[in-house]
DNA sequence: ACATAAGCGAGACGGTACGTCGCGTCTTTAA
DNA sequence: TTAAAGACGCGACGTACCGTCTCGCTTATGT
């Protein structure tokens, strides 16, 4: 069925592919935005620049993708009840923002909400893929009769996420590390509250 | 008392600090990270790079302070109810977040949670900013006997943050723009559900 | 043979060389050192900046290639007879001095006779330019026995160089004017004066 | 008398003047034109840059008084013969050329000698000061009939000059420490051939 | 087999912003 | 009014990146 793509000339590699985004988040998440060169990115993967900017026609999309491709998107497990499911979301989630990978998801969610062009729909892709997993969560438990309503969707996902955010954003350097090794001292208190009047008392 | 600084030489023309803050936050919120230039805002606000880097020694650290300086902080008025000052203060950083001056508060907080040296105090201030005038509020409720108890006041400021973070977050450009036109609107189910979360049963 | 350079990327146009170094002396010569500017120089020739310190890794050094490149070094003709031989090179010498680009040299060459490292060998280059020429034309003197002995060769060109430059020294801008259009009337003093020093009697 | 200058106001402190001066020709003696900087200047000789513009109105200007206040200038002593003059004249002329100080003489005529306005005059002065100890030699050799006529001053004394100019020019770092050290034995082959026919055979 | 087409590493190129430094002026306090 | 200190507007310096462009070479397909 791949006759569809009668490829003339020399096929493009796949490692190359994957050595750029390697060597894209490796540069990333050592160096921050500031030294996240393109001739960086090339010369730690051992790639011309030809090779990027065939692929990708700017410094933004590449770090996209690359963020995309190196993050195990936060699955969110069927435990069975809603209870245990946020918090095993959760503390998959404050795992994630804690993680140079995870946080260039949030950053670029950032910078890309009050772009204009070329630049906006990342936004959405980031969202989106960040949304499902936990849209399916709730509605489990709607159907389980655990969740009270379905207009009240939306304001607990983003209290949930939001309070996850907003705790990392709080913490110092020293508080990043101590929680990394403490995911659910830290959630705990967060799932607690978001999750109180909805547990039946 | 102020013998330790006997002003030797020419003092610093306060005005010239004044326009270059204005200037800035001009630029920035006009055209964006992008096009915010050094040479533009020195250009723009009459003054010499010489001025600029006299009283700022990067771009970062000048967005920082202009940022501060224009950047009403979202103030939380006593209402004498729980129920309403979180409805003021919650309308009022929606607004705050989708204001081009409000969001880049966020965009710094988050790039400098990050970052290690020179940068990484300024989540800080930040962050401090922005948690006084919600504490505040908060300890007026606990006294009044609204509030549950002390050991959930971080996790119920921070879901609340965060859920008017994330709801930001989510809106495409279109929504944005509609929901600066309704700000009540788009914060009373979150903040309904925030509040739910302490309301005697 | 010239294995030893296996031209690795893409080869550095040699138009552009060119096209600067005609810029640099277009530059200078209009506008004098003060207005030489490498951004000038730049965009006069069409060219970024990276290109010229590619080359170049000062203006002064730009300045120098500029001037090696566009001055005529001062041909000396063989005219069959030392007198006729002396004043064609005297004339010469005059118009060059005369010449912004000619005067470059001398200013390059008295500043690079003081200074150490960096800036020294440059005036190695233009003495030796200017001196093969002379040294030429006299050593076909001593072949014809119109010169009377080797170890008078260095003081008569320096004295025959000197004259005409201290000639040009001691010009006001009216006078420079005044020699452009009668070189021979400014030239024969000074040659009948330094031949006379050699002539039999 | 002095009841014509009612001074108003704190007088100028003449020791300023002279402590300009000499951190003046120290500054540029040591570092060169290109850290010849006014605020250097101001900086090495403990005064304001007030002080400096209030004398000298640019960097050029300052240079040139500096220069001339410590230049012993050339004298050519009446010896009372031609020949011991001339070379009296020239041994100090060498000297003068090799001294730093002496030097800046000379880069300052060459470049003042194609500059415009604001900096041409200052050729003006340096040529003159030169000139007349050197024509009032040459005029007494003259009266003692030493010297044949009047129309072969200049182009002798441009000769002498520009021989031992070109000489200094011609002599590599190394040369011209040596030559400090043996002035006679550098100048005299010079004067030999400059007096040569002038001398009765 | 050999032309044609593309991929690829290397690095030149036109721009543009960076942060620094110097000029010559201005503005303060102290003498 | 002078003097020391240093802020100020301006503009060039030399560096670094961006995104594009040419090289020479390699690796495939198509004839």
């Amino acid at each position: 069925m791949n006759s569809s793509k009668p490829v003339r000339g020399r096929p493009r590699d796949p490692a190359v592919e994957k050595r750029i985004l390697t060597a894209a988040m490796d540069t990333y998440a050592r160096t921050g935005w500031a030294a996240f060169t393109m001739d960086a990115v090339a010369q730690c993967s051992g790639v011309g620049k030809s090779a990027l900017y065939l692929r990708w026609s700017s410094k933004e999309k590449l770090l996209v993708d690359a963020l995309e491709e190196h993050s195990a998107p936060v699955l969110a497990p069927d435990t069975g009840a809603l209870e245990t499911d946020v918090l095993a979301l959760a503390t998959e989630l404050l795992r994630y923002f804690l993680d140079p990978v995870g946080w260039v998801a949030v950053r670029v969610a950032v910078d890309s909400a009050v772009q204009t062009a070329a630049f906006g729909h990342i936004r959405d892709r980031i969202v989106r893929m960040h949304n499902e997993a936990a849209s399916d969560m709730v509605q489990r438990a709607v159907r389980r009769g655990e969740f009270p309503g379905e207009e009240q969707v939306q304001p607990f996902i983003q209290a949930l996420y939001g309070a996850v955010l907003m705790h990392v954003l709080t913490l110092d350097p020293g508080g990043r590390d101590q929680a990394r090794d403490n995911l659910e001292e830290h959630v705990a208190p967060l799932v607690d509250f978001v999750l109180s009047r909805i547990r039946p008392e």
